[in-house]
RNA sequence: GGAGAGAUGGCAGAGUGGCCGAAUGCGGCAGCUUGCUAAGCUGUUGAGUCGAUUUGUCGGCUCCGAGGGUUCGAAUCCCUCUCUCUCCGCCA
């Protein structure tokens, strides 16, 4: 959500910023006449309800016989007001539909392009292997080793499901405890967050309105599955005002997570890489409504999790992404893209974006100023730590020896009961 | 799941149809006092939004959990929902 007066102010820059993200620019104009024509019906409803209301006190003090008279008049206003705020209230009804669609301005050095083919590589790390045997797919590594079914998966919950057994499971396990871990001793408080959160977490962190059908959706208690633990973790303090010495709150949470794909047929459908439910430890920050920390912040987050496939050992680079594979509401993202074998391309497997008050805005969480002053509204960050199974793709089909077995990376070994490989 | 009670300003807590944007206390802020001193006294103190503005403010409207209704007029009466608490049942 953007500042309403702001966007009267400077409504090109958003008509901008709509083009610049490949959205419909049209919601702009849409929202300026609305607006418009809200603001200038709001002046004649308050100005019908202060004449009314007036009079209204002064009839408790009449005489009977003037009463009657002054009560028919009162009436037939009453009935006059009561059919211009029907008018008014569906008309905020589309400015705030309208309002929930506007875009929030895309940071300077956001490169422009149409989808994630304009994404720009910022850096690279690691090395990408160039073994001396054909490498396998994560999925018939899987398979051979009778750890990874993916046919029972799809019996048991339909495509796009899997089962993870044995030693690949318990790698699962080691790679989300280490990240968690890795989280701890940054600074992060671990939060066991709701997944299944109700319409204000969703609109609120701005998957919806758009995304409903991304999301599995309990209609009967009108709660969604979360795709994502950065719904709950951002919602968390929703509504309130916080102390300034509270901020920065820096969070983590393990959940699990849900998506749809729907419109997503025929891509990806072989192995892990897409599926419908999977684990992520997100790590989300809330700090104050400054420029300067946020960015910074940003860089940080990015960091935490380019640190941990350093531990993993994989080969990794860093892209800015371009405008119109940017969301609705960021400001900038930095994906990190993990080398995989079996694709010969990078793959996504990680996101950090900042919003600024774009969230925080919709949630109205906000926080007293140091020095005092009006409240304003927290800038709020997240990004991926570690999502599994998607990472497993890397690390099994990067790690991968010629006897199929599975490299552990020294950091995970701990978390295998020192264990050296999978076999 | 069943029965009951409740939701009022930063907090506690009054308020059963016009005198209520809301008593009182605490807290906050400002000043005074400086031999009742980790105190006393006096004053002051909600938010949002729209408009005007000589940018100091001024005016309108809205807000007593949320949404609807009755009424000329609702914190107050009616309906629905959400949440909290107590008791019973069930459960991990």
């Amino acid at each position: 959500m953007l500042d309403a007066k702001w966007v009267r102010e400077h409504a090109d820059i958003v008509r901008d910023a709509a083009i610049r993200k490949r959205l419909n620019p049209e919601v702009v104009d849409g929202f300026m006449e609305k607006d418009a024509a809200y603001r200038s019906l709001l002046q004649e409803v308050e100005g019908l309800r202060a004449q009314l209301k007036a009079s209204s006190s002064a009839l408790g003090k009449m005489e009977a016989a003037e009463r009657e008279q002054a009560l028919q008049t009162q009436r037939e206003r009453k009935a006059q007001l009561k059919s211009l705020e029907k008018q008014e209230q569906s008309l905020r009804a589309e400015v705030h539909a309208l309002a929930m669609l506007l875009p929030m301005p895309p940071a300077e050095d956001v490169p422009d392009g149409d989808d994630d083919g304009g994404n720009v590589e910022i850096s690279r790390h690691g090395q990408i292997p160039e073994p001396d045997f054909p490498l396998q797919s994560h999925d018939d590594l899987g398979e051979a080793l009778g750890m990874i079914d993916i046919k029972r998966g799809v019996k048991i919950a339909g495509s796009r499901n899997y089962l993870l057994l044995g030693d690949v499971a318990r790698l699962e396990r080691a790679v989300l405890n280490l990240a968690l871990d890795h989280m701890f001793a940054r600074g992060f408080q671990m939060v066991s967050v709701p997944t299944l959160v109700n319409r204000a977490c969703m609109e609120g962190t701005g998957y919806f309105p758009g995304g409903e059908e991304q999301a599995y959706i309990a209609e009967r208690d009108d709660l969604a599955l979360v795709g994502t633990a950065e719904v709950p973790l951002t919602s968390i303090h929703s509504g309130e005002t916080l102390e300034a010495s509270a901020l920065p709150l820096r969070r983590v949470a393990l959940s699990p997570c849900y998506r749809r794909e729907a419109g997503t047929y025929g891509k990806d459908t072989k192995g892990l890489y897409r599926v419908h439910q999977f684990w992520k430890v997100e790590q989300v920050v809330l700090g104050p409504a400054d420029e300067d920390w946020s960015l910074q912040e940003h860089q940080r987050m990015l960091g935490h999790a380019k640190d941990l496939m350093d531990l993993l050992e994989l080969p990794y680079r860093v892209v800015n992404v371009c405008t119109g594979d940017l969301g609705q509401g960021q400001v900038q993202k930095f994906d990190i893209e993990t080398w995989m074998p079996s694709r010969k391309s990078y793959g996504e497997t990680h996101s950090a974006s900042r919003f600024h008050d774009f969230q925080t805005r919709r949630l109205n969480l906000r926080y007293k100023p140091e020095g005092g002053g009006k409240p304003k509204f927290c800038h709020s960050l997240n990004n991926t730590v570690i999502a599994s199974p998607r990472v497993l793709i890397a690390l099994m089909e990067n790690h991968q020896q010629k006897d199929g077995s599975i490299r552990i990376p020294a950091a995970l070994q701990p978390y295998l009961g020192g264990q050296s490989q999978i076999a």
